[in-house]
DNA sequence: ATTCCTAAAGTGGTAAGACCATGGACTGAC
DNA sequence: GTCAGTCCATGGTCTTACCACTTTAGGAAT
């Protein structure tokens, strides 16, 4: 029985012991029934109230710690997890895995996200949302030299404008695509060189985009969004180039 | 052990028995040494295989086959199944459920993926893919009266668009999120009233998505393609104040 | 009376063995 | 040659038992 059969089962057919227990835990987690935190009973009582026998219900509440939604702690028990949006990267990770050149790929599902959510940013975006923006601003600005805290600055930026957008579904699948940006970022980061010309114009385009931001114009920041992404292609491909050609002159 | 953990473990840690089976199929499958189609050994020769019992092979392998990652038949054997999207959407199902309007929300999902796909495809497209996407909008067309089928063909018309883009990343979230997308489009449905007048204005805007897609033109064809979301908006809400209206007037 | 330690109880983790249900293959009869 | 029945391999389930960890309550020492 896979995680597909568990968000939509037929009624109608004859449910099996394992079955019983996922569509038990199903209705709960869905309806809300059961909410984070919580504790479930022990799994001799839970096996009993199941009318199942212990190994089956272990083999459904293994099944659903690993998806994250359970947090099994030995001699304490089980403990109901708030759903968290680590388990879907790492999903989406494995999904992707067997693709050709996914880290590329992924930075076109990043853009898709942050383009839209500056969209509603623009519409949606509190003075707080705007003010945490702001500083992390002022973090990077001042972080120029620090290639650490910097980057960290960087993705804290980006990630904020996706806040900002007050969608969750957008918030999730950024956090879902994350682990893949981190891994293209420090794939990246091996071939791109960082020099002042750079970093500085770097900054400069995250003002642009807050200040579109700011002046809650949708059209404007997505355009300097996607210029900021164009920009930083750019940069990559010209690093890139000049890494080969000093390369081959000293080989 | 959660998901999470598979991904990335500490190799230091001293492993037990569950954790041993699962970082063993983690290594094979990431590595590919397991492919899609292979089949395991059995049950019993597997658990000696790896000095663990039954009982906590079983809870390893219904794991794996919850995440979609091993097709498990009674009596045949367990069998490596081909990384799949369906899975990411049920766990991004379960993961939104406690969003309150998510169903509203999917929707900025979409547009963001479907407009940066729509850029990409007018890059990338082949003709064979338009040609594609002409087929869809043909049967579109021819489907005006049945809601069924022209439901089926609005939604194929956008899967097509985001297809054409050649990006697996946009082409698996969009995936991942279309039975969140189905839900809110059997939902809304129930309060649209399917109106001659409502339904050409809907062939238009397909039509000029598509030709803008055929001209490769980006700005354009997303330009389309967000008046298009926004003129279906638009209709939704307008029927959702007729039908309050009437109900107000007949009780 | 307070504090600390210890032991017991409750909980998850693992093991072993048995039996049932299902699918496929082999073999026999027709 | 074809079909049906039987047998075997495999997953599905149950039972029982024991081990490891955590918490807690009770008793002993201060």
């Amino acid at each position: 029985m896979a995680l597909i059969d568990i968000v939509r089962s037929d009624p109608e057919e004859t449910q099996s012991g394992a079955t019983r227990v996922l569509t038990f835990f199903r209705d709960r987690l869905l309806s809300g029934e059961l909410k984070a935190g919580d504790r479930l009973l022990a799994e001799r009582e839970l096996a009993q109230a199941l009318g199942v026998s212990r190994p089956v219900l272990r083999e459904a509440l293994r099944s659903l710690a690993m998806l994250g939604l359970l947090d099994i702690q030995h001699g304490r028990g089980a403990f109901v997890r708030a759903a968290n949006a680590s388990v879907l990267g790492q999903a989406l990770t494995l999904c992707l895995a067997p693709e050709p050149n996914i880290l590329d790929d992924v930075l076109q599902a990043r853009i898709a996200i942050e383009c839209q959510a500056i969209r509603l940013a623009c519409e949606r975006a509190s003075e707080r949302d705007l003010q945490a923006i702001a500083g992390i601003l002022d973090t990077l600005v001042d972080s120029l030299d620090d290639p650490e805290t910097g980057g960290e600055a960087d993705y804290a930026f980006h990630l904020a404008i996706v806040r900002a957008s007050g969608s969750s579904a957008l918030m999730k699948i950024y956090e879902a695509i994350s682990p893949l940006l981190m891994r293209s970022h420090v794939e990246r980061r091996r071939d791109t060189f960082r020099e002042p010309a750079i970093t500085s114009r770097l900054v400069d385009a995250h003002r642009e985009v807050f200040l579109s931001l700011a002046r809650r114009e949708p059209d404007q920041a997505e355009r300097a969004l996607r210029q900021h992404f164009l920009i930083g292609d750019e940069l990559r491909r010209k690093s890139l180039i000049s890494s080969y050609q000093s390369r081959e002159k000293q080989p």
